[in-house]
DNA sequence: TGAATAGTGTCTTTCAGACAATATGCC
DNA sequence: GGCATATTGTCTGAAAGACACTATTCA
């Protein structure tokens, strides 16, 4: 903010031609289908990095806050608005842009698989989902941007209730256990988890059951409130 | 980093004018003197906010990390090189600088009030520290960056040892918690105090000891290893 | 009644927090 | 001895983790 002196000449010093970084937001979207952690990724279809994968993002635009561009990339990608999103990192390496410098500011956001809108409408992007645990070569630093996404991600389950933004409105406790078995990648003790979750006392009991298989039906709960974070 | 064709439409229609941001990166530089937490601000000499405090910081050279852009600003304002120092958050209002698009990648920093640089050699700049119970009024949105530092400098403190910075390579138990108690602002139990930090296992017992008063001299410790995160 | 998952309780260990007496050094 | 700070241990309550059996539903 403040300008110096001394800043100003060693810029024009190095670099006579007055070069201002770009700067893009990209996001990690995460959600979970079919027991696993899934990531979108973007096929590009521009240089650098053509036909290589990369997580979603772009230029900020003149009037929009930083979450506000996340949102709108978000909306543009998965047509899901009401989520959780967070700022992650501000990457800024000189040569992570190989055509110029580009400065990214980072988000994560969880978004429950069935909210999602139908793929890839009208555009012709090239989008899928990957698994976390395999994915292709990524443009950029993504693959780092990915990681510390994921790192993040874990951490938040201590102490916040992200997660339910993966899940339906209703869901059973199983439902929910798996959710965190799946980020933390590892098993959890069912009666524990049970104990923990119910005594942070954001759950409410419905009085409906899931059926599914020949056995016993589970309880559905829900959220008391909508708050995420 | 992908550039969508939706995102590229509708900034030339919201804005004819290819306008790039600005990028800086700003330094809540924390120190410890007298029992206060203070806060380096520098009173700016040109507008906006002509004459008003602020955080240092400048924008970022074209072959700079992020990082080492930090690190610059540190050492211009402290003369001090070695420390933590901590990406904290990215500030991007669109109207946080009345001129223009200007985004800030906020970093924080502790020094030890003892290693810093005579103040303000050579350069003419008004600098001073400042109590963060008692800051005036700031500049831009300096005063959040601020409270978000301070708030993570906080929470900081319960999983790692960054405050280790503040101290003197020797330094009493007393000290140390003389240290936390100042940051957080509260009263700590001796007894409950030092049995956290001794197992935490990152101090070593030197044999020397510290006299100050007519009273029972203190053990010094000192840190294991450099780590400080 | 068998198969499959839902649901539940106890014990142990660990950590945080409340709390007060003794030790040491110098005047 | 007096003063001032250093140093130390116990108890209690809360939370996390290990661990196994009963309940319910439908074929």
């Amino acid at each position: 903010m403040v300008e110096s002196k001394i800043t100003v000449e060693k810029r024009e010093i190095d670099n006579p031609v007055i070069e201002t970084p770009s700067v893009t937001v990209d996001i990690v979207i995460f959600t979970i289908k079919d027991d696993e952690l899934l990531v979108l990724l973007i096929k590009r279809k521009a240089n650098p990095y053509m036909d290589t994968w990369a997580i979603p993002g772009g230029f900020i635009q003149v009037r929009e806050k930083l979450h506000e561009a996340a949102l709108r990339e978000l909306k543009e990608e998965t047509g899901v608005q009401n989520l959780f999103l967070e700022q992650l990192y501000t990457f800024g390496n000189p040569d992570r842009d190989p055509r110029k410098r580009v400065i990214t500011v980072a988000y994560y956001a969880l978004v429950s698989y069935d909210r999602l809108k139908p793929k890839a409408g009208c555009d012709a992007k090239e989008v899928n989902w990957f698994n976390v645990k395999d994915l292709p070569s990524l443009a950029f630093d993504h693959s780092e941007i990915i990681s510390i996404a994921q790192e993040r991600l874990c951490s938040k389950l201590d102490y916040s209730n992200v997660v339910f933004q993966l899940l339906p409105k209703e869901f059973t406790l199983t439902e929910l256990q798996k959710v965190y078995e799946i980020i933390l990648d590892r098993k959890l003790d069912k009666r524990n988890f049970r104990k923990r979750i119910l005594s942070m006392n954001l759950l409410k009991e419905t009085n409906k059951t899931k059926m599914e298989g020949y056995h016993r039906p589970a309880k559905l709960y829900s959220f008391k409130e909508d708050l995420h974070n």
